[in-house]
DNA sequence: ACCACGGTGGACTGAGCGGTCCAGAACGTT
DNA sequence: AACGTTCTGGACCGCTCAGTCCACCGTGGT
């Protein structure tokens, strides 16, 4: 399928309106006929461009969604060298989840797709290079000896992932950021102590 | 309804069966006819005892397995009143979800039945008795001097249920524990400092 | 001018599935 | 034994929705 400039253009309509759409409305109800209506394009383009159909289609929504939540945490993620870069972080983190309320656009996502390889590769990618980024982060606060060396730069990485993954899902029910905070503010502390 | 003894067993069998095959399957799919066959019941029998259908049934699954979430933690997390106790209640969690794999009875059913404000109380419900025994075990921890005076029961327990949920939320994507693991031990760890 | 190929529109299909309905069996109460 | 109530079975309905198909349009290369 070789796509033209137009054909680019078109593709990218569609994942973003359907990401869009995915955020603002519950998924588990969304056809593939309301993004149809929302992008503005028809049925055939859709699988022009997704021949596997809404899987294939998801699975790009979820990719887009996937970079987006990197994005929103730089330039604090990419260099957590001081303790006021991690405050700013874990401010970032906090504040866009608030700003994201109930709507997880991931979660939701795989919550629809379910657990295909595919779908889980997705996840396992994004946590895997947000985790890196972390476990640099202390490394480096150790370099500088603001941390000290006897902790675990990977395990207390991974405590981070599964704290934020945490608060989100929390969020999700109860509507509050209390517990993503209470995570990152523990093991904030934890660090510095 | 008024139900008899019989009612009750048929209902409780619904329910019992659904549960175990949600379990065991992807619950994205599972149709009330898989549930109807599994059961060895009827349509009728589906609609007699949950008249509204599917939801209802889904919750009815979804609170028999928050049930056995904090069942499973017993008598661990009911007494975590020494450093052993905590530990036991550490291999307890993670043996549970190790057991479990990837399928999270709950939160594949959670992603079943969505946003629903039945489903969101399930959640929440199971989520503040799981945090208040956290809190409950921290707060003996200190009256016993195990544990510094200085640090938030409500705060850590809260990161606490964060960590756990992010953890099997990890679990769910990628099989393994070790996030699980390192979000206990990371917290504890914390308490002990 | 032509032609080939990618882009676009939308009617149509087929099946899966939640939910309805009713007839009849079992039960238990008097 | 008779009658009301609950339990059970399964045929049936209707709708939703992913996916198909094909005709037509736009564009760019020669």
């Amino acid at each position: 399928m070789a796509l033209t400039v137009k054909g680019r253009a078109t593709r990218q309509r569609i994942i973003e309106g359907a990401a869009a759409y995915l955020r603002s409305d519950d998924p588990a109800g969304v056809t593939l006929d309301d993004i149809r209506a929302i992008t503005g394009t028809s049925k055939g383009q859709i699988f022009h461009y997704f021949p596997d159909g809404k899987e294939e289609l998801f699975l790009a929504v979820a990719r887009y969604e996937a970079d987006r939540v990197l994005d929103d945490q730089q330039p604090h993620l990419g260099a957590l060298t001081s303790w006021a870069a991690w405050d700013r972080w874990r401010d970032a983190v906090v504040a866009r989840y608030r700003a994201q309320g109930r709507n997880c656009p991931l979660g939701a996502l795989m919550g629809q797709v379910g657990s295909t390889p595919g779908a889980n590769e997705v996840v396992t990618a994004l946590l895997n290079r947000w985790q890196f980024h972390v476990q640099e982060g202390i490394v480096e606060m150790q370099e500088t000896g603001l941390v000290r060396a006897s902790i675990d730069p990977d395990r207390v990485a991974a405590a981070f992932i599964a704290g934020i993954q945490g608060g989100v899902q929390v969020l999700r029910s109860t509507g509050g950021v209390a517990h993503l905070e209470a995570a990152l503010d523990t093991l904030v502390d934890y660090l510095k102590s």
